[in-house]
DNA sequence: TCGAGTTGCTGAAAGGTTTCAAGAAGATTG
DNA sequence: CAATCTTCTTGAAACCTTTCAGCAACTCGA
C-alpha cells in the first residue's frame, strides 16, 4: 500500500513538475455603461433597459447597443447593480459537512429549485466548525443574499434568528424548529432513531451502541432519543445503549469507534451498533471488518441517511433513508416563497424517514 | 427494500406533516453608516475608519460608534464596499461534481488555503452541464469575485480564455492547460491511466476494459491515453482495450456498466476493467457483484482518485491516488498569487499519481 | 510664547448601475 | 390639419460605502 506522505509540489525526483511562463497580466479597468453608451451613441437609460427591459427598445438600437457591448467586451458590476436595485438574485446553502455525500445530494434539490426560479445558488461549507459558520453568515448577510439555507450546527445560536428581523430570510434545512422566525424542513428523526433500534430489537439483539457526536449537533441528540424510547417501548431501561460518543460525523471517526468497540472482550462487546449517520457507520465496518469482526453476525451495523455509498459499502448498509433532493428543494421553495410573498407564514415541514435493510443487519438469507 | 417514491410534503397518512405559524415579515430598510454616524453624532468618515482602521480612531469616539452600530443593529453592504473599493474577499470553486468525494476534497484544501489568507470561498456546481458553467462563469464575473478556480468541463472553452483578459484570474484545476492565460495544478492522469493498466497486465490480464465518459472531459481522454500507452509498451496493441463509454462519472453509470459487461458471454467478457474515477468503479462492482460476478476472480477492478470510499467498498477498490486536498490548496495559492503579485508568472503544476493495490485486482491473500 | 509635529475628525467626491419623470418623434384619429 | 396616442429615448438622482485632502486641537521643545 502506498505511503501516506503529500506530494510535493517542487519538482523532484518522483516526477512532480512546476512549469513557469513568463507572461505580464494587463489588467485595464473594465468598460462601464457609460463607455457602452458613449460607442452606441445612446445615453446611459437605454443602455440600462437593453440590459433590464430589453423589449422597451427598438430593434435597431439595441443592435447598436449589443454590438458595443461585445466590442467592449463590457461586463455588468453586479455590486453596482444590486446596490441601486436593491435585490441579489443568490440563494446560498450554508451546509454543514460538504464531503458528507447526504449535504451534498440535499444541494442538488436546492439547486434544481433555484435554478428553476431564475436564482444561483452559493454553497458554503462550515464544516461542523462553529466559527467557520459565524463568518459565513456574516459575510452572506453582508452580501445581501436572497436567503439562506443553513444546516446549522447549533440551532439556538442567536446570529440565526438575528438574520430575518435584519432582512435575510432563513430556512433551517435538515432540524425542525419552532422559534417563529424561520421557514423549516426535517426528517423526524426521533423517528428514524426508533426505527433503527426497533429493527435490531426485533432480530434478537440486547447489547446495543450508539454511534454518534458531537452532542451539539441536534441531529445526533434526536436520534439518541429515538433509539431510547424504542428500547423504552421494549420494556428495557433506555440506560442499556451503550453510548460511544465521536467528536464529528465522518468515516475517520467511525473507524476510531470500530476500533474502540472491536477492543472490548466479546462478552461485553454490543452486538449491534446504530451510527448517527453513514460515514461513522462506512468507517465503523471497515474498520471492524479489517479487524476480524463478522457483520453483522459479530457486530450489526445500521447507519442513517442511506448515501449512495451505503449499499456499495464491504457488506451493504442497512440504514434510515431520508428524502435528501426533495429535502432542498423543499425547503429553496419555501425561501422562495418568503422573499417573495408578502402573505408569507412560516412553516415547518418534516418528513417521515424510512429504513432500508440490507445485509448488515440481515445477513445474506 | 423500500420503495423509491417521494415522500410527500402534505400533511398525509405517511405521517409527513406540515405546520403553518402566522408571523408577518417586517423588513424594515437597514441602517446604513449615515445612520450610525448619527447616532454616534460622529461624521460618516469616521464610522468607515472604525470600520476599516480602527487603529486611528480615538478610544472612545470608536466606542461610541460601536455603541451606535449594535443599538441599530448596522450590517455593512457589501456591495457598496466593493463598489467603491473595487475588491472582493471572495473567491469561488466552480466544482465539476460536487457530488464527488474527490471534488468536495480539493475544496477542502482551496479553503484551508483561502482561510490562511482571510478569504472566504463559494462553492458552485456545474454538475458536469455545460450550461450550468456558463451561467456561473457570467454570474462569478459579475459579481467581480477575486478569482476564479475551476475543474472545467471542456478546458478549451473561449469563455474561459476571456475571463483573465478582463480582469479575473482563473486557476485551472486538475486539468494542464498551457494557453498562458491562467495557471493550472493537475494529476498527470496519463501516467495515472498507465500505472492502472500496467498493474493489470502484470496481474496476467489480457481482456481489459477502460470504462469513462463522457469524452469532453479532459481526464476521461487523458486516462484513456495512457491506458493505451501501457498497451503499446507492453507490445500489445492499443485497439485491445474494449472501451465502455459513459454518460457522466457516476456511480449511476457505473452500474450502467456493470449491467452491459456482466450481459457478455463470460469468453467475451473482459477479465478486468479500468474505471475512470471511482464513483464509476463503486457502480460498476456493486452491480457486478450483485449479478453474481465474483471481484477480483471473474472481474478485476481498477478505479481512479482513490476517494475515501474506496477503500471501504464492498471489495476494497485498487485505486489510483490523487493528492486531493494538496490540488486544492496549491491551486488556491497560485490564484492569490496571481490577484496579489504584480510579477505573477503562470505556472503549470503536475502532480504525481500513485497506484494504491487492494483486493479488486489482488484478491485476500 | 511660537512653530512644528501629531492625532483625530470632517465632508465632499467618486464608484457603476437602475429608476423615473419628462421630452421628442412619429403614428393615428376625427 | 390639429389633437391625441404611442413608442423610444434621455439625463439626473439615488443606492451606500470608501477615500483623501484638509482642518482643528493638542503636545512638545526651544
Amino acid at each position: 500500500m502506498a505511503a501516506d506522505s503529500a506530494p510535493s509540489p517542487l519538482p523532484e525526483g518522483d516526477g512532480t513538475s512546476r512549469v513557469t511562463a513568463r507572461r505580464r497580466k494587463a489588467r485595464r479597468r473594465a468598460a462601464g455603461v457609460k463607455a457602452v453608451a458613449a460607442a452606441a451613441g445612446v445615453s446611459l437609460g437605454t443602455v440600462s433597459n437593453v440590459l433590464n427591459r430589453p423589449e422597451v427598445v427598438s430593434p435597431v438600437t439595441r443592435a447598436k447597443v449589443e454590438a458595443a457591448m461585445a466590442s467592449l467586451g463590457f461586463v455588468r458590476n453586479e455590486s453596482a447593480r444590486q446596490l441601486r436595485a436593491g435585490s441579489s438574485r443568490i440563494l446560498a446553502y450554508l451546509m454543514l459537512d460538504a464531503g458528507n455525500p447526504f449535504f451534498t445530494d440535499v444541494a442538488k434539490g436546492v439547486e434544481d429549485a433555484a435554478r428553476e426560479a431564475g436564482l444561483s445558488v452559493f454553497l458554503c461549507n462550515s464544516n461542523e466548525d462553529a466559527d467557520r459558520e459565524a463568518d459565513y453568515l456574516d459575510l452572506l448577510e453582508q452580501q445581501r443574499v436572497q436567503g439562506i439555507l443553513i444546516t446549522p450546527i447549533d440551532q439556538n445560536s442567536s446570529r440565526l434568528s438575528k438574520l430575518p428581523a435584519r432582512g435575510t430570510p432563513v430556512v433551517v434545512v435538515d432540524r425542525a424548529i419552532d422559534d417563529g422566525e424561520h421557514c423549516s424542513v426535517a426528517v423526524n428523526d426521533v423517528l428514524g432513531g426508533e426505527l433503527a433500534i426497533a429493527h435490531l430489537l426485533e432480530l434478537g439483539h440486547d447489547r446495543i451502541a450508539y454511534v454518534g457526536g458531537p452532542n451539539t449537533i441536534g441531529q445526533v441528540l434526536d436520534r439518541r432519543d429515538g433509539a431510547r424510547r424504542a428500547l423504552r417501548k421494549a420494556g428495557k431501561p433506555p440506560e442499556n445503549l451503550i453510548e460511544i460518543t465521536t467528536g464529528a460525523l465522518t468515516v475517520a471517526e467511525g473507524r476510531g469507534a470500530g476500533q474502540r468497540l472491536a477492543g472490548l472482550p466479546a462478552a461485553r462487546r454490543p452486538t449491534a451498533a446504530f451510527c448517527a449517520n453513514d460515514l461513522l457507520a462506512l468507517g465503523l465496518l471497515q474498520q471492524c471488518v479489517s479487524l476480524g469482526l463478522r457483520v453483522p453476525e459479530d457486530l450489526a451495523i445500521v447507519g442513517y441517511d442511506d448515501i449512495e455509498f451505503a449499499a456499495a459499502a464491504a457488506v451493504p448498509l442497512t440504514s434510515v433513508r431520508q428524502p435528501r433532493q426533495l429535502l432542498g428543494r423543499t425547503a429553496a421553495e419555501l425561501l422562495l416563497d418568503e422573499s417573495s410573498n408578502p402573505d408569507h407564514e412560516h412553516q415547518r415541514v418534516t418528513f417521515t424517514p424510512e429504513l432500508v435493510v440490507r445485509t448488515s443487519t440481515r445477513g445474506t438469507l
